[in-house]
DNA sequence: AGTACCACCTGACGGC
DNA sequence: TGCCGTCAGGTGGTAC
């Protein structure tokens, strides 16, 4: 699930649910998923309370008011869920913060590839994960120029983090079909023009997923991503959709639509 | 710098 | 029903 408008919609459900909520205590999963000491997080969260949420990428920052950042990636399988104490909990919890009000805002990660951390220094942050700028953040121009500086296959470039960070393997099918461009294009054979062209796609599919919630099934039908199926109607044509690895991901296109 | 592979984990699904 | 292989929207490491 955990692309840039996934977390994004993650991001306003922990704002609308958890903020500002005095917390009670934590609940810890399997240590694997900590990068954080799990003390130290006791003592930063406990009888604290969330201020605000800033996302990077596939990361989400958490604020613990008047202090640094909890840090939150979902890996493949992440998500939140804020529910009510009072019966059977979710499965898969990693991380469960226990507030006050007889409500939980629990990490589910059913896989394990989630990761929690503690951040002192946004920054800093950036720089040790080595997150290229937020593709929903970046100008057109930045843009642009990161992508002329590049070479190799198009889909993969997009999805390096170090580049521009937030793109994934689905939502890099998405912005390829809608720009009509295969996959594995050679980023060299591409004009600035349809790298400014890729750039609006981009942020129309961003905005119009999150405003969907970014769930596939809701998304419209011009969409390739519901259709992540070999053997599948294009949206578009009559073309079927076909399945091809790139970079060792399962890479879902349309060749009759993506000749570029 | 780019690519190809492997590893980390667990669940779902199809074939036999 | 059970076993087996394959696949799944993540990242990180190695070697060429």
């Amino acid at each position: 699930m955990p692309e840039l408008p996934d977390v994004e919609v993650f991001k306003q459900y922990l704002d609308a649910t958890s903020l500002h909520k005095k917390i009670d205590k934590l609940e810890f999963g399997d240590d694997i998923l900590f990068d954080a000491d799990q003390e130290v997080l006791e003592k930063k969260l406990q009888g604290k309370e969330l201020s605000k949420t800033h996302r990077i990428g596939k990361h989400l920052l958490v604020q613990v008011k008047n202090d640094d950042w909890l840090s939150l990636h979902f890996g493949m399988t992440g998500k939140l869920e804020y529910y009510q104490r009072n019966g059977e909990e979710p499965e898969y919890q990693g991380f469960v913060i226990r507030f006050k009000n007889g409500y939980n805002l629990a990490f589910i990660c059913p896989r394990k590839f989630g990761r929690i951390g503690w951040v002192e220094n946004v920054e800093e942050f950036e720089e040790e994960k080595e997150l290229g700028p937020d593709a929903l953040r970046l100008e057109k121009q930045e843009f642009v120029e990161i992508l002329e500086s590049k070479r190799g296959m198009i889909k993969t470039a997009l999805m390096d983090q170090s580049s521009l960070c937030g793109i994934g393997n689905i939502y890099s099918d998405e912005i390829l079909y809608q720009c009509r461009i295969h996959p594995k294009k050679d980023l060299s054979k591409l004009e600035p023009n349809d790298l400014e062209e890729m750039y609006d796609k981009m942020q129309e599919i961003f905005r119009i997923s999150i405003e969907h919630g970014a769930k596939p099934s809701e998304l419209p039908a011009h969409f390739i991503i519901p259709r992540r199926e070999e053997g599948a109607d294009c949206p578009e044509q009559n073309g079927k959709i076909e399945r091809i690895e790139v970079s060792g991901r399962g890479c879902y296109y349309c060749p009759e639509v993506q000749t570029k």
